[in-house]
DNA sequence: GTAGGTTAAAAAATCGATTATTTTATCTAG
DNA sequence: CTAGATAAAATAATCGATTTTTTAACCTAC
């Protein structure tokens, strides 16, 4: 039972939308990361409507937009009664939290076993541009979505197209929690700490003190994303 | 870091679609039972006109449902040219079948530590329902369904939603492989047989026995998998 | 006043037709 | 013949209007 690499997802169809991509998967687009950076209350009930002058499209793309965004987990959909932002709880937010510890301190150690030196050159690029960054003031999403993409190069080569599909899946959901409120610089560069380090011993194939950063990272993020969520309520 | 129980999901909006549901949510139930149950070949590109007939339905409904389709993991979607069945492959078939070992054996193991006597009802009857579907010549989609209900209520009290719907996703992806070509009443048989003795591990909490014979189990199931994967081809 | 029922307004879901894009077939120049 | 361009057909995506269902407002009878 050996493991495999590319193959289908999420992302090749719905992710680089750009210019070219149809209505629908820009709305999608565009609602996740809204939704994912809290422009909308959870528990909110989505007013149609709104939304289809807000993004300026047609009831048939916003509603394919939505309806997949539901599958993904990011909306709640009843039947007969549209569509609403999910409730935030405690308890779901341990949960996604411990999911992560799980999966992404896996799929660290089978990248470590994988990663080649074009793995190597990528998370140093990647931890580079994060941690430029983080030093300009962050005008706009740019620190998030290197954040993101960082997190993402370090994990690429597990091998499993499945646990990659999870762990983005766990990274929105958690998101959503540490990105309650205002961003705060100290905490951000605290964890970019950990950034660098979780670098050097991927290079160095320090499997196991490269999981242990990692549980290490999740629980600090964990705990500023509590606050948040506590704060919030 | 506590563990969660319900909430959210993507069952509660879309799953029961009975006679009730909207004509999406019906549609992408009887969907995803036609494509987990091999009735499109893989690869296959979707006529949306001949669905709308196959499924009585119009096409937003039916957009939509294939969209949801798309987001589960399902389908591919391409911007612009429309829908196909994913195509199968033995990478693939190990990269679920491991990650089916990974999340099931946990799922299994916290199911054990926090299940109550409720719990060992619901399994003991889950198990005497699919013997029962066993025996009797199996019409229909009986004994898949129950199958189906009889891992769900194995790992339910496990206390993680995020758990419970990625093993979901991943018995979906599965069943693409373990159900290709005709039922084989023997394996099925010998894994039934197993099935009884999860049951009674998992009711004298012996975690790890459980977990082994989980592991066996899943074991045995990607062996057929794979044989019916290999004389498909 | 309040439970139960009726009606009006709002919102969700669906349909049928239109527009945009891709695919296939056909043509033409080299 | 064949590569590339062009036109026609097929398919995908979107729009606008209609139908259905839910929600809110308003009665009426106890």
């Amino acid at each position: 039972m050996k493991t495999s690499l590319p193959n289908n997802s999420l992302s090749k169809s719905t992710r680089p939308a750009g210019p070219a991509g149809t209505a629908s998967s820009r709305v999608f687009d565009h609602l996740r990361k809204d939704l994912v950076g809290g422009r909308f209350v959870a528990g909110e009930k989505l007013a149609i409507n709104s939304l289809k002058e807000r993004y300026q499209v047609g009831l048939s793309p916003l509603r394919e937009a939505l309806t997949k965004l539901a599958a993904y987990g990011l909306l709640v959909q009843e039947n007969q009664r549209g569509f609403r932002v999910p409730k935030l709880s405690q308890d779901e937010l341990d949960d996604i939290a411990q999911m992560r510890l799980e999966m992404e301190g896996m799929a660290l150690e089978r990248a470590i076993a994988n990663g080649d030196s074009l793995w190597e050159a990528d998370l140093l690029a990647a931890a580079h541009r994060l941690k430029r960054a983080d030093i300009s003031l962050d005008k706009g999403e740019e620190w998030e979505h290197l954040h993101t993409q960082f997190h993402r190069t370090l994990v690429a080569p597990c091998g499993s197209v499945w646990l990659l599909r999870f762990i983005e899946q766990l990274h929105d959901q958690f998101d959503r929690y540490r990105r309650l409120g205002p961003k705060m610089p100290t905490i951000r560069q605290e964890l970019d700490e950990q950034h660098h380090q979780l670098v050097e011993l991927a290079l160095q194939r320090d499997t196991k003190s490269a999981r242990e950063l990692m549980d290490d990272h999740i629980h600090k993020s964990y705990e500023v994303a509590l606050k948040r969520y506590q704060a919030h309520v």
